[in-house]
DNA sequence: AGTTAAACCGAATCAGCGTTCGATTATATG
DNA sequence: CATATAATCGAACGCTGATTCGGTTTAACT
């Protein structure tokens, strides 16, 4: 080993940071290499050195971002609580971590198309570096679902506990999905609310619109 | 005059339809001029005889998209109906129109950002030109504030009357929009449920979340 | 038939971008 | 100190894509 060698891993961060903040500003096709280097003082050629192409480097992007809030979800998912209660935690999880990360929340919305279309030299030439890819994109995706699913399937429970009412669990999930998604295109770092507050409006939202009918089972009235 | 003159405007309106959906497919730097003009049978040089500039073509594209759903949200704003039912109608409107035309509305949501970076011939050279594009464009950005204010306006207006709970009506309209925003990304025409039906599920989901909890006013119980 | 202007195309221009490569610098280890 | 290797860079390559330009076709109107 030589130079850097713990901080390989660190430095590697460094530039995936760097690259969801490009990819913020520009989107994946009018980002360049240079753009992406410039932001921590390095040459385009440099990024060879550590990710394999461009479409490698947003799909690392991707991964990371993915990975870091799937983390949590399973975390909530595996817990004692009510369904209720877990899926609101869910939803303030994924929203603070949009508005904490809002250049790499942004990218997971905006960049995943950029992965279908396979550009660079892996279109040509290197077909094992062309599998390798199509690979891990498809992985990715897979992830996604998966992601996907941990929202679905605390929506489907709480149905089937009574805890929500009757809902098509599959078009409200992508309802909340899609709410969380925009967060990261308009929320702003001090702005009239902070992360924690954009969350908890969410929850209260969602969670409204999942009560069942207190007519029904109120036992209070 | 000469060649189809009173055809033109149909012309152009195919070439949008066209661009509209090779955009996203691709997105709006990854599409190349010739492959929006072999979607309607021309060479891209041709193009430059109906638009200005590939960022003129883009910027045609959201216009027309945009007042599309104004048009039909005006109408049901200046309607005489309680707020509830005016901000359900909004909801189906702007629903059915982005399942009626997930090109357009996926465009909308996703392109927008490249209407911040000028590129072609605008940027260099041609100041006149790049003049003219910043200032449509920031009529664009500014008749998208409108559109939300159409929604958030009903908001406001039903939490005044009592018809809503008192929500931040500026997160919530986000919120709701951004669930319409990703049905463009996910609905596929053909697929478990039709526009319509989608709407319902938003209608029903968001006019929940809204209502007022009974315990409150409800004298039935 | 002739005129006119719209509509269109082929070919060329020109810049920018991803990528490669050879060489250089820096650093941890022996 | 010597050396292997990680990290970096400058320069060059090849290609793609937006745009331009001159010329051609088409169709309405005289």
């Amino acid at each position: 080993m030589a130079r850097k060698p713990a901080d390989q891993t660190v430095y590697r961060e460094d530039i995936l940071r760097a690259a969801a903040q490009v990819l913020h500003r520009n989107g994946y096709e009018a980002t360049t290499m240079k753009d992406i280097a410039a932001q921590v003082n390095l040459t385009a050629a440099s990024l060879y050195h550590h990710f394999k192409n461009k479409d490698f480097l947003l799909l690392n992007v991707l991964e990371v971002g993915l990975d870091h809030v799937i983390v949590q979800l399973e975390a909530i998912a595996a817990a004692d609580a009510s369904n209720a209660e877990k899926l609101a935690a869910m939803i303030r999880s994924h929203v603070v971590s949009v508005t904490g990360h809002v250049a790499v929340g942004a990218a997971m919305v905006f960049e995943i198309r950029a992965l279908l279309n396979i550009s660079g030299s892996a279109r040509n030439g290197d077909v094992a570096l062309r599998d390798e890819f199509i690979q891990r994109r498809d992985q990715f995706f897979a992830r996604r679902d998966y992601f996907e699913s941990l929202f679905r399937d605390t929506v489907r429970a709480g149905i089937a506990s009574g805890e929500f009412r009757d809902v098509d669990a599959a078009i409200v999930t992508k309802a909340i999905l899609g709410a969380h998604n925009w967060v990261g295109v308009w929320f702003r770092e001090g702005g009239r609310l902070s992360g924690d507050e954009v969350a908890d409006v969410m929850v209260d939202l969602f969670l409204s619109a999942l009560r069942p009918t207190s007519s029904v089972n109120d036992r209070s009235g």
